[in-house]
DNA sequence: ACTATCCCCTGACGGC
DNA sequence: TGCCGTCAGGGGATAG
């Protein structure tokens, strides 16, 4: 599931290898994975250049050339990547851009079908807005942190979930900060110390460019822009680990449904 | 206002 | 072998 450094390594390859070129035409097998209809948005992406590939939390810009723009949120099984112009599109594959004077060609994969692109009617920061989106989890500082986390008395890994709170962390990422952090994810997170925030702020900061530097983690679906699989998943700690020992302490993991998700934790270590 | 739960969708997996 | 139920989880909608 592409969280933020997931979403931060495409954006990454897209900056090296799609930047200046112009958008030929737009192909699409599956129109339920773009929220606009699909004809507005293929005469609104025809003949633009993009301009600039950005990335806020886990949502990806595409901006063009005459102030237009695209939002793409992958979701859980999203898949944006190029391949050869020529290759067929496969069942998963619902969109592909034809990139003028390319080899290459972008195309859109998502098995499950819940990611979604949208036009941007405005600028990113407008959408970001309106979304109601956190400060980005790569950029935010222990005030904010604490200032943010002591307004609610949920559970402290439902609200790192929350992206109005923090944008970026999802289910793997969390856990393992929280680990690193030896916090339940059980806890309060309004019960969280000045301290305590800043140290949790320190180590998202950490965690998060760690997984970037290592091109993200692949669970099942992540590839990078160039099909590629991340190199993260062997630095986890906790997630998916259930029953096997705590590298700290030697404790079986445990799993728990917290938030609504599976949460995997060391019982020992994050006691409270 | 806040929080919890359901739902979208497909594939993997376990039990029988 | 095959069928069926369950699980995976991001975020929007909805209910309480």
């Amino acid at each position: 599931m592409p969280e933020l450094p997931e979403v931060e390594t495409i954006a990454r390859g897209l900056r090296a290898s799609i930047v200046g070129k112009k958008i030929e035409d737009v192909r699409c097998r599956c129109p339920c994975i773009v929220k606009t209809s699909f004809p507005s948005f293929r005469r609104h992406l025809k003949a633009k250049a993009i301009d600039k590939v950005l990335r806020y939390g886990k949502y990806l810009f595409l901006v063009l050339s005459g102030g237009s723009g695209i939002a793409l949120h992958l979701r859980m099984t999203g898949q944006i990547f190029l391949v050869p112009r020529e290759r067929e599109m496969d069942r998963h594959t619902h969109l592909e851009f034809l990139l003028q004077g390319s080899a290459n060609k972008l195309v859109y994969r998502d098995v499950r079908k819940f990611g979604r692109f949208e036009l941007l009617g405005c600028d990113p920061a407008e959408f970001i807005r309106y979304k109601k989106l956190g400060p980005d989890a790569l950029a935010v500082d222990a005030e904010q942190t604490h200032t943010r986390l002591s307004l609610t008395r949920r559970a402290l890994k439902a609200a790192l979930l929350d992206q109005s709170m923090l944008a970026g962390l999802g289910n793997i990422y969390a856990d393992e900060i929280l680990y690193r952090e030896r916090i339940s994810p059980l806890r309060s997170a309004s019960e969280l110390t000045r301290k305590q925030a800043a140290s949790l702020a320190a180590s998202i900061h950490a965690l998060l460019s760690e997984a970037i530097e290592k091109n993200g983690t692949t669970i099942s679906d992540f590839v990078n822009s160039l099909g590629e699989q991340g190199g993260f998943q062997g630095a986890l700690r906790v997630y998916g680990k259930e029953g096997e020992p705590c590298p700290s302490c030697g404790t079986r993991i445990a799993k728990r449904r917290v938030a609504g998700r599976g949460t995997y934790f060391c019982p020992r270590c994050q006691r409270r």
